[in-house]
DNA sequence: TTGGAAAGTCAACAACGCTGACATAAACTT
DNA sequence: AAGTTTATGTCAGCGTTGTTGACTTTCCAA
């Protein structure tokens, strides 16, 4: 709240409501930042950024439900299907019955959707990778625990979730 | 593009692809946790993201222009103005013809205003001081670095020039 | 066989981006 | 003084992406 100094990290001066302001504005102007260059990319399509997370999360996840789709975006079906539905009709994404359980439908990416998606994260990509490497392995190492201390402790599973190794 | 090892920084491996995603990964589950609390707070007023927006950069910039908000959000004057003119009507902004010039206007927060986005702001600062403590100065200090270097050179002096001190 | 979960669809709505067109006042230029 | 530019505001309309609610179909499991 106010900076009453004295006891321990408190005393480090980064916690003051001005330090915090500007950490929330640097995430502001970074997201704007981060989300442009795939954006661009999107527009010429007629594409989203829904679109993008779609089909970021399929390719992480080959063969993903609709509903753990679901529950990773955080949005109603309602709205993810009419994401995917465009996708499928466009033949970048295939839905196939599941094997165990034929009501769900199992999410992959055609080749054009993996093009795509590489298109995109490659865009995204390369700003993160001049501003790590801007900002040196040791500063890049700060980011990212900052940002896991940031999410819920379920969107932390989620982001941890996806794979075998940490960061 | 491939981990090509052996050459300074690129040796250190943290710009494989395969980490750069999990970077973009973590800046959109972080993003949505940060957007979380005081999107709960303006859905009870029936309000939206882009009112804190406005909110915060009239706090951080008291007696600033509409065409300077509007530089700074990076949406057109209609999109802006929609905000503004209900941030205005209910009584959170004043709109105040310039004095040099009096094509402009001057905004300010009222004192319901200033209330608000200090209620917006504190429950984003509390996720905000909650992270920094636990993730420790130094992971701070390379988060903004790591941000920073992420924004577009004309974004990063709008983020910088808001202020007189650094980081 | 029946209950309920999973998936999909339709309708309607809101927030918030966008473009284009137009109005007004003030300031600047010629 | 007349014309142009700038700052602002507003109207109309559109698209993406979020929401709720209602409903159907499919199909697993008790």
């Amino acid at each position: 709240m106010n900076d009453r100094n004295g006891s321990g990290e408190e005393s480090l001066l980064f916690l003051t409501d001005e330090q915090l302001r500007m950490g929330s504005e640097a995430m502001f102007f970074a997201y704007r930042a981060f989300t442009a260059d795939p954006d661009r990319i999107l527009e010429e399509l007629g594409y989203g950024r829904a679109h993008h997370r779609a089909l970021h999360f399929i390719r992480r996840s080959p063969g993903t439900t609709v509903n753990n789709l679901l529950s990773i975006l955080g949005v109603t079906k309602q709205s993810l299907n009419r994401v995917l539905r465009r996708l499928i009709a466009d033949g970048l994404v295939s839905s196939s019955v599941g094997h165990r359980d034929r009501r769900e439908r199992n999410l992959h990416l055609t080749e054009s959707g993996l093009a795509l998606e590489r298109r995109l994260s490659e865009a995204q990509r390369k700003r993160m990778r001049t501003a790590y490497r801007q900002a040196g392995p040791e500063a890049v190492a700060g980011f990212r625990k900052v940002l896991e201390a940031m999410m819920d402790e379920q969107m932390r599973r989620q982001f941890l979730g996806g794979r075998e190794g940490g960061g």
